[in-house]
Parts: structure tokens; sequence; C-alpha cells
DNA sequence: TTAAAATGCTACATAATTTGTAGCAAAGCG
DNA sequence: CGCTTTGCTACAAATTATGTAGCATTTTAA
């Protein structure tokens, strides 16, 4: 699949406003799961599969290397992890932990 | 596809945890593009497929009926339109928006 | 009142994505 | 040197998404 780029066109805009790139990018399977749990520190291949309970590993190499091409996570010595920018991300979209949690009220 | 509930398993975790349930939900195609684009008010079948440029009949519907069920979108006289809740959602959302331009300027 | 236009979908076949299981090559360890 | 662990890749099956048609119903307009 290819890497939404923002200012091509993207699922959502023709444009490829940056908002519809980046919720491309973050609507594929695990993109958010991966974000929310590389938060925990940088890691190992295997134990982000780990983390990610039930993630295959094909769906797994995939997204990484989207989101490395995305400046959202890059490799350290430690493993993969969140860049600078991955980061910002994460902190955006912790509130919706909260949020998530109030939600699962209403079921 | 069945709609993720929280407290049973889901994408991400095998007890459902509420944020893995929302990723689960919002990380389908056009899920969170169909909330950015209500916000702008509430809009008709046909008004919301052109709000979002590219999207099909289809999955439309889908992602509308799974968003109703889910409590983020309802059906009012003048259309389809975010929920209260679906507006606390947007507004944990709509930071990206500036978040993207930024990482736009990356490519 | 009635013909035309708009609306809200559904059908259905095709294409694209994701999953799950195996397993392999390379690196690290003892 | 064997034994583990790690980081993936292969590949077939299952699940999702897309695109185009088009139909039944409601709304609008003459």
């Amino acid at each position: 699949m290819a890497l939404p780029v923002p200012g091509k066109p993207v699922r959502g805009s023709k444009s490829g406003q940056p908002i519809m790139a980046l919720f491309d990018l973050l609507g594929r399977n695990w993109a958010m799961g991966i974000i929310w749990n590389l938060h925990d520190g940088a890691c190992t291949f295997r134990e982000l599969q780990h983390r990610c309970e039930m993630v295959s590993p094909t769906t797994l190499n995939l997204r990484l290397k989207e989101l490395t091409a995305a400046f959202i996570v890059e490799r350290k010595l430690e493993g993969y992890a969140l860049t600078a920018f991955g980061n910002e991300l994460f902190d955006l979209l912790q509130p919706l932990g909260k949020l998530a949690r109030n939600w699962s009220k209403k079921f």
C-alpha cells in the first residue's frame, strides 16, 4: 500500500490535505495501536508483537515501514521507537484514552 | 464487520481495553474522515458523500451504521450529525489538523 | 396532479488489505 | 560449535473496501 503523502491524492482528498493524508496513514490497521504501544519505550520487533497482542508479523512489519517512512517511528539501538514527531502525535492521541474509558460505559 | 465493543476482544486487545476498541473503530477506513467532515454540520447522505470526496456509498453506509451504533453519529431531521460524544471526540481530533500541516512540511 | 429530480441506500463483482502459520537467515550467547 | 533469540519473508486464505448500477421513496416544481 502506497504511503499517503500530504500534497498528493490520498483516501479522503484528491488534493492530499494534510489531515486526510494523516487519517489515511493512522486509519490503517494497527497504526494507532503501534504508536500507543511504542510510547511505553523503544523495543524490539518481537516485543512489540507481544505488546500488540494480536498483530501478525506481516502487518506489523508493513506498518512499521510506513510509520518509519512517515517520520513517526525510527530505529534505534534499543529497537523501534517513536520519533520526536511520533511523540507529539502520541500526546494528541493520549487524551483519547480517557475518552474511551468514558465511552465504554455507554455499552 | 462486527462493531468493536469495549470489554470484548477487539483488534489490539483480547480483553477489549476501551482505547483499543476505539482505535479499532476509528481505524476503519473513512471513520475519522467522516467525523471530521460531519463537524461542518449535519448533512444528508449524498452531501456527506461529496464532503468525503472519494468514499463509496457502500463504505459510507457501513461506517455510518457503525458510528451510529457506537453513539458517535446520530440521525436528525437535517440528516446525519455528530452526537454530543461525537463532538467531544472531534475536539480531541481537531488538534491533529495543525499537527498534520506541520508534518506535511517534512515531505 | 404529476413528471422530474434528489435522496438513501442495496447489489454485486473486483480489487486491495489483513491474517495466520511456517520457517529461515543472521546475530548473540555460552 | 550448538542453542536461542530476533527480524523478518512467503504464501494462501479470509476479510474489507471500491466502483458502478440502479431502484424505491421522498421532495420539488410546474
